[in-house]
DNA sequence: GACAGAAGTGAAGAAAACTTCACCGGCTTA
DNA sequence: TAAGCCGGTGAAGTTTTCTTCACTTCTGTC
């Protein structure tokens, strides 16, 4: 049961919430204020936070940061009845997963929620096993090597590779180049010529990105 | 000298803003299309992109997200003469670095741009990071989960975070703490609490950048 | 068909990374 | 001052990662 936390100090509103989104099958808590809700994300772990942007004492926004230090998982969805562009940026901007104005329709509020955990799921689970993937192979400069060849050449095959690199024992490539497969740095052809996925040309990005930091 | 590409289809605000910008002291390029845009971003690196949403052809929305493929660093201003925030909270979203509406005065453009200068300039800032040192110690679940801690916490004593990270064995985490001290991401200060460096908080920066990449 | 080079497998060993354990000294506090 | 937590060391052990080596299979070519 996914739980959320209701941030407002209009407490009609968040009886109302409360209400609805039990009865739609969440776990819900309330917050008065901005600073309680901090506190309780300290001692318990949401999954959604529905953060008023205007109330007494401390911003909205201000709250928005903190949360996200607390709990970068969190996802917090701003509600505003002075929706602005520039609000609505700068939240996003600060990692606020979703921005919404009052009022609004309890059918809308449900879909962003429903779309907001769907998002969710997919980053966590997926994408955390890949970034383990992702760095230790990265961690490793002849792999970086490797990587970089193929960014240069395109397709290259293994005895090229080796030679290139200097390398005396070929078996050793085959390693490193099985690594990179299996973290889905790069495939293999009919020809049997080794080139980078789309997920390794973003493996590329990233590590250019380091090494111009690096060398400059 | 700052590279900004205006792209546009209305030749005479593309030639105005050309001339406002070259007076400023900014290198530019203009592009009549998305495509002819993501022609020249193959070509060129620019350090600024700004792009019109509304363009016969192609939307700007689907250029935006073809531009960061491409060019990941170079920092895209979105610009709309029909604003809305659904469109500028996806636009965020989607890697665009602000947003702005027509018409707007030239001084706010100046300012926009500078600030996504500096806002840049801070993620460059990653160079001084070991690149060895800081890939390694990213590659480790455990040792994340410390550095996101302390960047959550800001200080912390070591059996805070044994507790924390649910470990048994406080040893554990004293090895790891080692290797994060000779990494030069963490420091201690006399009360033997732990903190992170200025490199600790790039180090930061840099994962969710690459969790940027991966989750894109 | 014989030979040479490319590509790869599997096992064994070495090195590095990580975990566990036994134990110490320092500081509170009851 | 004894009990108990805190922060740590050093050595031994385990697991992963990396390297090396001996051997196979495939392909092209003379």
């Amino acid at each position: 049961m996914k739980k959320i936390l209701i941030v407002d100090d209009d407490g009609e509103l968040r009886g109302n919430l409360t209400e609805i989104l039990r009865g739609a099958g969440y776990c819900t808590d309330e917050a008065v204020s901005g600073c309680e809700a901090l506190e309780m994300l300290a001692s318990k772990e949401y999954d959604i936070a529905l953060l008023d942007m205007i109330m007494p004492n401390r911003d909205g926004m201000d709250i928005l940061t903190e949360m996200k230090k607390i709990r970068p998982r969190t996802r917090v969805i701003m509600i505003t009845a002075f929706a602005t562009i520039e609000n609505a940026v700068s939240a996003i901007k600060k990692g606020a997963s979703d921005y919404i104005s009052k009022p609004f329709k309890i059918k809308e509020l449900i879909t962003t929620i429903k779309r907001v955990i769907e998002e969710s799921r997919f980053e966590t689970d997926i994408k955390k096993l890949n970034i383990e993937y992702t760095l230790s192979s990265l961690s490793n400069p002849i792999r970086r090597n490797i990587i970089n060849l193929l960014n240069a050449r395109s397709k290259m095959r293994l005895m090229e590779i080796t030679r290139e690199l200097d390398i005396e024992d070929h078996t050793k490539v085959v390693f490193h180049m099985r690594m990179l497969k299996e973290a889905g740095i790069i495939e293999q052809n009919k020809e049997k010529s080794y080139f980078l996925t789309k997920e390794g040309e973003r493996a590329i990005d990233f590590l250019k990105l380091l090494e111009n930091y690096v060398t400059s």
